[in-house]
DNA sequence: GTTAAAACTGACTGATCAATCAGTCAAATA
DNA sequence: TATTTGACTGATTGATCAGTCAGTTTTAAC
């Protein structure tokens, strides 16, 4: 792995275990053995690290949902919408690291005077709601989903399912079980009027 | 009102506006318009001003809660949840700042080293999600609420209402609206087997 | 083998921070 | 009036931080 790299990693991990300002680059630098200066060869700031990590995890985001759409085939709506909490749940644990640094308040405290932030910020939250907002529509096309606002109901889903990820990233409660009962709601709030 | 309770609501605020780590104890003293100096007669340290916060917080969370069973009366359980949905939006407006740096991740980092933190923290979050448990416990006993699990429906439609206020906070989506969806899908989940 | 460019180093700088402390001051008490 | 006490001040301290830079080492090209 080039050293480019190891930096970016160690960088990822820290930000999300303790969060950006609490890192130091000298303790991206340990982590990665190589000296201070190394990293400021490679990254022109801290914040342009930190603004690389977040623009890897937009990119991510949108090619595991392309992969997603594009390797699989869903018999309704319904279905494709829990196929798509599964995916989310998939997402959150491949990319653990990043969706705590989502959590944070890093990211929106720069978005504030970088609109370049806000902007991959809001990119990855579109994405992630958009994931629900499609398979109500195709759903309420083919009639497995009840005449409710796709919008909406992609929102409230989306913190039901998020707030099962934090649940689990905060080790508050066993997201596990939780999961059925997730479905279960998912389908009640779908599937009437 | 005294200098203490002054720089209590200033760090209160810079701590929900900016977070604890960027914000200086200079920044507390210069808004309160006190010295430095002064903050520490009152707090002993920076820490010690966020757990008196934090403290505060608790207990009026524990108080509002205490007036709301009181001073209402619910004809079911379905009602009393109903009612709590609009308790909780009521106690986030009245504490957005407080809420605000629930949202963070401060206080957790904190807990890491400092446990009391972590018992504050687990003391709001429970009586956040108590709150429609017993609506919901209460409402299978009035038969207006289905045979669900009390806990885990309770903490889906924490995450709901949690989220819409998320929203609300972070201006992304107009939580007015949505409000409306949440009460109905609450309905539904809570109303079918 | 020579040369040049790229990668890397770590001591250093200036800024910022939480916390300290010797001392001031006004109000209360004797 | 004399003394004590509690509230307050702000210059100072030592630690930590992001970022710099002059110099070294490695790699690659010829």
């Amino acid at each position: 792995m080039e050293r480019k790299e190891t930096i970016f990693h160690a960088a990822t991990r820290l930000f999300a275990d303790k969060g950006y300002k609490e890192t130091s680059m000298s303790e991206v630098a340990k982590l990665t053995g190589v000296a201070q200066g190394t990293i400021f060869y490679h990254f022109k700031s801290k914040e342009d690290l930190f603004l690389a990590i977040l623009e890897e995890f937009k990119s991510n985001v949108n090619d595991e949902f392309e992969k997603w759409v594009n390797n699989h085939s869903f018999s309704n709506g319904l279905d494709m919408l829990e196929s798509a909490l599964d995916f989310y749940l998939y997402l959150a644990s491949i990319m653990e690291d990043r969706f705590m640094i989502l959590y944070r308040h890093d990211a929106y405290e720069l978005a504030l005077h970088n609109p370049i932030f806000g902007q991959y910020l809001e990119s990855i939250y579109d994405h992630l709601v958009d994931i629900f907002e499609k398979a109500i529509i195709s759903g309420r096309n083919d009639g497995s989903i009840a005449d409710v606002s796709p919008k909406k109901n992609a929102m409230l889903i989306f913190t039901m399912v998020d707030g099962l990820v934090r649940f689990n990233t905060y080790k508050l409660y066993d997201a596990g079980t939780l999961y059925d009962e997730l479905v279960k709601a998912c389908r009640k709030i779908l599937t009437q009027t």
